[in-house]
DNA sequence: ATTCTTGCAAAAGATTTGCAGGATG
DNA sequence: CATCCTGCAAATCTTTTGCAAGAAT
């Protein structure tokens, strides 16, 4: 089914995203799952499942489950401090962080690889001028091979 | 889990794509259920998923299965003809086209618009300079607020 | 004290797999 | 006629939901 809620607030910016003030701006608690989900988003170097997320999660607090690791990352979400992607079969999630990064995704070894590209901002007024679209998102996946996996 | 394959094929154009043809090129059989699926896909005017498919495919033949739907899309993705999308929280599949088309997805009712978007093309040769990737696809989602759902 | 969150268990969907019979080349 | 495909049933995996107990404000 489809998302039938207001979207995530627009957040250009992750410096200095202190997970408390956002809980609180929105009438959130602040709990301890929350702050571990969050830490371990933060350490990690790039998209994770919410398997991995709970994973790691429980690495700190034997409990956590799951079902609580997908109730915190929607949560995040709508507070714009995650981001969703469906780069394979599962939805992995990373903190928020400029538009401009395009995902290249190898078809051989599942490896995600950021790159800059300043062609989405282009892209993004061109939408804003052309299309009758309020643009809240750009998501680039490009998939093929990574050169360890292009033989 | 991740796609181990090879991948598939590099196609620019759907023109004239003779599923047959296609089909026996490498060394597989043309079924009944192969027909119907493919009929299917390029009737449809945009992205269905698996279900969609097989619900269209069972008006013509009873007992099509989803399971076979899913071999065949499959089959038929690995062949470059069909490309895969995860625009919500099911896979959709149709007829391989251009790459330079952007996919809108409305968050309020789920619409998926088509925009052509000559950016796109621009990324690609950017891309095809500028990073160590053997680029396959590139697939570009847009989330926001479609006219009628923005309010 | 009240309301929000959590963990656990179970449900709900989507996708995949095993297998025996039937169709295809 | 050997092999590939299919339909069916069951398994698997991801994500969601109901609920009672525990935590945050």
């Amino acid at each position: 089914m489809v998302d039938q809620g207001r979207g995530p607030r627009p957040r250009r910016t992750l410096t200095a995203v202190d997970l408390e003030t956002e809980l609180r701006a929105g009438g959130h608690r602040v709990t301890a799952p929350r702050r571990i989900i969050w830490d371990v988003l933060t350490r990690a170097d790039g998209h994770l499942s919410a398997a991995e997320v709970a994973d790691r999660a429980r690495a700190r607090d034997e409990h956590v489950d799951v079902s609580s690791v997908y109730r915190t990352l929607a949560l995040f979400a709508e507070l714009g401090i995650v981001r969703e992607s469906r780069l394979g079969d599962e939805a992995t999630w990373e903190p928020t962080h400029d538009d401009a990064v395009v995902h290249l995704v190898c078809d051989g070894c599942g490896t995600v690889i950021h790159h800059d590209a300043s062609t989405v901002e282009v892209l993004r007024r061109q939408l804003d001028d052309e299309v009758a679209f309020t643009v809240d998102a750009i998501d680039v996946r490009v998939t093929g091979r990574c050169p360890a996996c292009s033989r």
